[in-house]
DNA sequence: GTTCATGCAAATCGTTTGCACAATG
DNA sequence: CATTGTGCAAACGATTTGCATGAAC
């Protein structure tokens, strides 16, 4: 969570790690894109890297694949199906759409490596959130509990 | 990551799990599973919750829905597109297949919730990785780095 | 000169693990 | 009785945060 009254300055810091962003197909994580630009940058610390990672995700100029930071989730059913999660009160629950493997034939097409499964989770608000107020972009989907 | 010579025996404690697993829609939560049986075995511990349910997805008997325990990843493109993730290295390449605004309305459909975005992967092996020996089922997709 | 950005270190939090003891087969 | 399961507490690892200093405007 970030403190300002939405002002921005400039930072050389943040400028690089948007620009490597937009130059670098590996999707990084923040320990990577830390350990590049430290190279350049000798005095550049972790913490603000990821500071800077989540200025940049409030800003909208680069999205977050989240990984990590959340709890994990352990579901009963293990036939594949498909997810709606809600992004206000962290709901899970089960999509009665049918699991469509012709899926994974499509990525085989395109790749010479293996496809095994896929993950579908559609986001939102959920019926009983509907008509509550949305939170900050910067804490949407921050904690899914 | 659990040592044992592939022998299980019974536990009242895995089997509750298993059975609450099985008797609820709410993918629950390590920390939420703990607090449910705690009440009934209050000598229950959060760290056996967490050996359980490692031991119940190496089974096959559960699934899990990773939200954490590894790295975020960022992603300098902000257009909605589509993932290959490889279980074996963790490299996440972005995929050439169109995305599906239409799947959202399908899930329209479903709810009385908004569906704002959804989110695709595929796993599988990389061309790199797939001359590689698979890891054990128990650590696969376990370090996505 | 007021507010934002930074580096550093400590704190936080979900999860894992080492250990001594209890339960299983 | 050999091995697995358990509770407890400590360790772990990714991320966040408090604080004092530095940069932006």
């Amino acid at each position: 969570m970030i403190k300002t009254n939405g002002q921005y300055r400039h930072s050389k810091q943040r400028a690089r790690i948007l620009d490597l962003l937009h130059h670098t197909k590996s999707h990084p994580t923040a320990i990577m894109i830390f350990e590049e630009l430290r190279r350049e940058i000798p005095s550049l610390s972790l913490g603000n890297v990821y500071r800077n990672l989540n200025i940049l995700v409030e800003q909208g100029l680069i999205r977050e694949l989240r990984m990590g930071s959340t709890y994990d989730r352990f579901d009963g059913i293990v036939a594949p199906h498909y997810h709606f999660i809600c992004d206000r009160c962290g709901e899970i629950s089960d999509l009665d759409l049918p699991h469509d493997e012709t899926l994974n034939n499509k990525v085989r097409a395109l790749t010479k490596g293996q496809v095994n499964y896929h993950r579908l989770e559609f986001y939102g608000a959920c019926a009983k959130c509907l008509p509550t107020q949305p939170e900050p972009a910067s804490r949407r989907g921050a904690k899914l509990i």
